[in-house]
RNA sequence: GCCCCAGUAGCUCAACGGACAGAGCAGCGGCCUUCUAAGCCGUCGGUUGCAGGUUCGAAUCCUGCCUGGGGCACCA
């Protein structure tokens, strides 16, 4: 269609406007294509010296273009408005082609054709022996959907986690189990939250009795000196903590390809310190300083853009900037092929994020170009929760907030509260609560399988629905909001095809032409529908979750309002009632092919 | 001091340089003997922080300023 009106216009010596859009125009109830014919005007009113507005020349263009398109073969009718051209397709033909599509394609409709390309994706990277709370359940979730997204864009996803298993973190939980806890295991489930109190168990011992940390300090020894005893334990212990995140990225249904060990990048760190000293590109000021790399030196900069990275502490210890390095290079030595390799970090990180990838191509790596910091917000606790966070914050500095002032705490790695268990038990229990009372009649087994979806899915959706570099205010009543701009509101779009297909005993298989003229309300429902595969490439390109959520819910938004206003069992004429149910299907599929990119399940009842 | 991010309805947020800046929540008023009311409709609500500039056209791009948050050598 576009193809052959741009072949006309070519033919008739009718500059083609550059931007196309295939949309519902404004204030209709039908669609077709809008083409602004403004910057063709511009154009040849400053070439020609014309005497006249812009927009004036626009709609006379837009008048002599749409006399030459009219009678092209599917176009209804075309009409120009203040410099635009519209041209309305057939709707019925335009119909038929969107709901056979969608339903050819079933959980592949949005799916692009696969590129050949793989990129890899870091994210969640949590430490061991410590908590699992709120502020890592943004990255988790942005990650995963960023995943999914990118792998509907036709890319090969390899999903990579990095797990913090070493430092004085875990030296100091492993002090306080050795000495206190010397033999106890960890519950079944939800070790997660075992270890974590440990953790600030052992902060809170520090804090209290400061004369214990050379007992740390000679564990610390102990571990650099490879202890195989601390090793054994270190090990075990470990695996605790990775069992209890598993459980938690079961629950989240997260998985990943290729997981990282922070302690196995320790000793290539080093060397590659050292390689950088011999090549001159970092400087040794040891043992009065660190090593490091002079990036705005190196590169001749006189203002300040990458500043000094910081490679190897003046003892000789490693830091996170150490191990970093090799991590890079470790992944592009285990998949060469990768046309990028995704950080999902904190935007705090981006000026050292920026040093690193500096770094490796001073030290000629060509692949360089292809790191890329996908960065977010931190999740903040509003006032009402810092007061619980502050009983099991032991290690975090006491807040100097002026009174008045707004109050709101990043969720950092030091504090306890708003563990996950705690926020799941909680968000599940208020979902069961309404499926209770929406649903009563739903076997209990069933309304709490719909108060997982529905709970996990409004924690998920409130976390994507919003760009990854805006804060995220956590609080329960919105996070678990389930009425608006939320996912239940897609989920229950979802039942309420689920209910309708089943009582129709499903969709007719056989395509079918709408003779009747469209309602306006399936003519935005169908709009929906054709839109999706391009929301899909867009957010892929953007790495932005956000492009789904909102296309998601305007689609859910359609479908109820077609629900409210077209009869579907109810049809009169059954090629009505045809049309509709094989519309409900495809919408069914398309809600929940959204919802799957972004992690959130589709209940066939709630 | 340098750098990054944000400032849009009372609140939380959308909006590919394009048509009248849209949703949700909160408020007010309607709609369930009829496909699940977790819904729908109506209404109220805006000088897009300020001032310039570029453009036929700016919430969007550029410059400056204001406010808030964050980052800047051995924390992770």
């Amino acid at each position: 269609m576009a193809e052959q009106v741009r072949a006309l216009l070519h033919e008739q010596h009718i500059p083609e406007p550059k931007a196309w859009r295939f949309a519902q125009v404004p204030g209709e109830g039908v669609w077709g294509f809008s083409l602004p014919f403004f910057p063709i005007a511009a154009a040849e009113v400053r070439a020609k010296g014309l005497k006249m507005p812009v927009p004036q020349r626009a709609q006379e263009l837009a008048q002599a273009a749409a006399e030459r398109v009219r009678d092209l073969p599917g176009v209804q009718r075309v009409e120009a408005v203040r410099g635009y051209l519209n041209i309305y397709v057939d709707p019925h033909a335009y119909g038929r082609q969107v709901v056979d599509t969608v339903l050819a394609q079933g959980p592949n409709f949005g799916r692009a054709p696969r590129r050949g390309q793989r990129l890899m994706v870091e994210f969640s990277q949590p430490n061991t022996h410590k908590a699992f709370h709120v502020g890592h359940l943004r990255n988790v979730i942005l990650g995963e959907a960023v995943c999914r997204i990118l792998d509907a864009a036709g890319y090969e996803v390899v999903r990579a986690n990095y797990l913090g298993d070493i430092g004085w973190h875990v030296i100091k939980w492993l002090w306080n189990y050795l000495t206190y806890h010397q033999g106890e295991e960890p519950p079944t489930e939800d070790k997660t939250t075992w270890i974590s109190q440990l953790y600030i168990e052992a902060n809170r011992r520090l804090k209290e009795n400061p004369d214990l940390e050379p007992q740390v300090r000679a564990l610390f020894h102990r571990w650099e000196a490879r202890d195989p005893e601390l090793l054994a334990l270190w090990e075990k212990t470990r695996q605790w903590s990775i069992e209890g995140f598993e459980e938690i990225y079961r629950l989240l249904d997260v998985h990943f390809d290729r997981v990282y060990y922070e302690s196995e990048m320790e000793e290539p760190g080093k060397a590659l310190v050292e390689e950088l000293i011999r090549r001159g590109i970092a400087r040794d000021l040891r043992p009065n300083g660190p090593v490091i790399v002079p990036l705005d030196e190196l590169l001749g900069l006189d203002k300040e853009t990458y500043r000094t990275y910081v490679v190897l502490r003046s003892d000789g210890t490693s830091l996170y900037a150490t191990k970093d390095l090799p991590l890079a290079i470790q992944k592009f030595r285990e998949y060469p092929d990768l046309v990028q390799s995704i950080y999902v970090i904190d935007v705090r990180q981006s000026l050292y994020m920026k040093q690193i990838f500096k770094t490796l191509e001073l030290m000629g790596y060509e692949w360089a170009d292809r790191l890329y910091h996908l960065a977010y917000e931190l999740v903040l606790l509003p006032a009402n929760l810092i007061q619980e966070v502050q009983e099991v914050d032991l290690e975090a500095e006491a807040p100097a907030e002026a009174e008045g002032k707004p109050q709101a705490k990043a969720a950092s790695s030091r504090e306890g509260a708003v563990l996950l268990d705690q926020l799941f038990q909680e968000a599940h229990r208020r979902a069961r609560a309404i499926v209770d009372e929406k649903n009563p009649s739903l076997p209990a087994a069933t309304k709490d399988r719909v108060a997982w979806q529905v709970a996990l899915g409004a924690l998920k959706y409130s976390m994507l629905a919003r760009e990854n570099t805006r804060f995220f205010v956590f609080n329960w009543q919105q996070a678990l909001d389930f009425n608006g701009n939320a996912s239940p509101t897609i989920q229950y779009a979802h039942v309420r095809c689920a209910s309708l297909l089943r009582k129709a005993g499903g969709a007719p298989e056989a395509s079918v032409t709408p003779q009747h003229e469209l309602h306006p309300a399936e003519v935005a429902l169908i709009s929906q529908l054709a839109a999706f595969p391009g929301v899909v490439l867009r957010a892929a390109a953007e790495y932005k979750p956000l492009h789904i959520t909102n296309a998601a819910f305007a689609l859910a938004r359609a479908f109820n309002d077609f629900y409210d206003r077209c009869p579907v069992l109810a049809a009169e004429d059954p090629q009505v009632r045809d049309f509709r149910l094989r519309l409900v299907a495809a919408t069914k599929q398309t809600l929940a092919n959204a919802l799957h990119l972004l992690g959130i399940e589709a209940p066939e009842v709630m």
